[in-house]
RNA sequence: GGAGGGGUACCGAAGCGGCCAAACGGGGCGGACUGUAAAUCCGUUGGCGGAUGCCUACGGGGGUUCGAAUCCCUCCCCCUCCA
């Protein structure tokens, strides 16, 4: 019994950064397993954007692992949160969201979230729901039950506070909403990435404040983004969504450095930590690609993403499928031919003519498999006509 | 409340009466190369059927001048320091 749940815990803890602390996990589910109520497993999300990345599968993948095992995930939506915004140096309040807006968001994102999770054991809770009733006077109830040099021990705020930038009291109270959030949903573990330690640290602390016992804290360290530099983030540019198409998944896929392949088989996939040394850093990288979108797209998207990537990118032919374009044919002249700006223009392929014969000059120009070598030209309009600008924005006039 | 510094192209940032459609960097785009949509290198990055031309553009409006991103007036918006 004892060891059927260290070996539990050890298949939790993979892949986490830091457990705190780890025998109350195991007492925890030892309760649980002992007839006891299933564990409330929480990961607070952000609601300002509505697209989940390969970065949030981490612990989303961490919270189905304990769904599996009979747990129940909550994910807390920070709709009320949001307005202080995770403490970064803007001392200013942002905009509320409608709550049309966020709902909407909200409504992608859970799509998105039961790719990875089990929605029967899911629940989606709101903190404007307690955060919002909260009075004033509950509020310095909340902020009574921690201390300022506590909550300058946070990294940021340390630094700042040490080199005179300001800190708004604002910003502080941040992480007592999220810890209180806890209390609200009377959480047994937190799950966050490697930048919330210390929020959820002070979630243990103001759940004993109000009689709870403490939660686990498990953070994953932050998956670095594409570029194989800072982590994954939207703003950041460097990510892959999760309800992004295979097509765009695999070519992203493909592009990140090679010493990132070891570190997303491990983190993204399901696969067995197999030997993906002995593959070349060519095959290494397809196998993941096509892995990953196995997961969110099924096999057979994954197959057919990697066949369209080398038709394009390998053979240099065109897509499967490409867009067809209907030319207007008031653009013909009178001997059947079109001017090739007009034809690029008309296709939608460029944003002014200028850029058309900036394009046409630097030999970025191919209709019907032929290099344009002058914006000057005139060709017999045969339907269809495919036209290639750049390696990867094909049309077919029609 | 006082003092000062700014607002320039997708972003950052130079320019401070004509040589400015505006340096430079980033980003974007194209080309070469490649296992790759990575890295690197080269090029390009207002619009107009094609013009030693016109139009739009240096926060908004007005003015001075043959000529303004550059000078003056005014309005709006940001930021820093002091109290």
């Amino acid at each position: 019994m004892a060891d059927e749940i260290t070996g539990i815990v050890d298949r939790l803890e993979e892949g986490i950064d830091t457990l705190v602390p780890r025998d109350d996990l195991i007492a925890k589910l030892a309760r649980s397993q002992d007839g006891g109520e299933p564990l409330r497993v929480k990961l607070g999300i952000d609601p300002s954007a509505p697209h989940l990345t390969l970065g949030h599968s981490v612990p989303l993948r961490k919270m189905r692992q304990f769904q599996n095992l009979g747990h129940t995930g909550v994910l807390v939506v920070g709709d009320f949160t949001r307005l202080i915004g995770d403490p970064s140096g803007r001392s200013s309040t942002r905009s509320l969201m409608s709550e049309e807006e966020i709902h909407n968001n909200m409504e992608t994102y859970q799509e998105q979230a039961f790719k990875i999770l089990d929605r029967e054991r899911t629940e989606i809770r709101y903190n404007s729901e307690w955060l919002g009733a909260l009075s004033f006077g509950d509020l310095l109830g909340l902020t009574s039950k921690y201390t300022v040099a506590r909550m300058l021990e946070r990294d940021d705020f340390a630094k700042r506070y040490a080199e005179g930038q300001p800190i708004s009291i604002l910003e502080l109270l941040y992480p007592l909403a999220q810890g209180y959030d806890s209390v609200a949903i009377r959480a047994d573990v937190e799950l966050g990435g490697g930048d919330q330690l210390f929020n959820l640290l002070v979630g243990r602390a103001i759940q004993r404040e109000y009689g709870q016992e403490p939660q686990v804290v498990m953070t994953v360290p932050l998956l670095i983004g594409v570029d194989g530099e800072r982590a994954m983030g939207q703003t950041a540019g460097n990510y892959v969504g999760i309800s992004e198409s295979p097509r765009e998944m695999f070519g992203k896929i493909l592009s990140i450095p090679d010493h990132l392949i070891d570190d997303y088989f491990l983190r993204l996939t399901d696969s067995e930590p197999r030997s993906i040394t002995d593959l070349a850093p060519r095959d290494a990288k397809r196998a993941l690609a096509r892995e990953i979108i196995t997961i969110y797209h099924g096999k057979k998207a994954a197959e057919a993403a990697q066949e369209e990537f080398d038709r394009v990118h390998i053979r240099h032919e065109c897509p499967q499928e490409v867009l067809q374009v209907l030319i207007d044919r008031n653009l013909l002249k009178e001997d059947g031919t079109i001017w090739v700006i007009d034809l690029l223009e008309a296709a939608g392929m460029v944003r002014s003519r200028g850029e058309a014969k900036r394009l046409i000059a630097q030999g970025g120009v191919r209709i019907g498999n032929e290099r344009i070598a002058s914006p000057d030209l005139d060709l017999p309009f045969e339907p269809p006509l495919l036209i290639q600008v750049g390696k990867r924005s094909f049309a077919e006039a029609i």
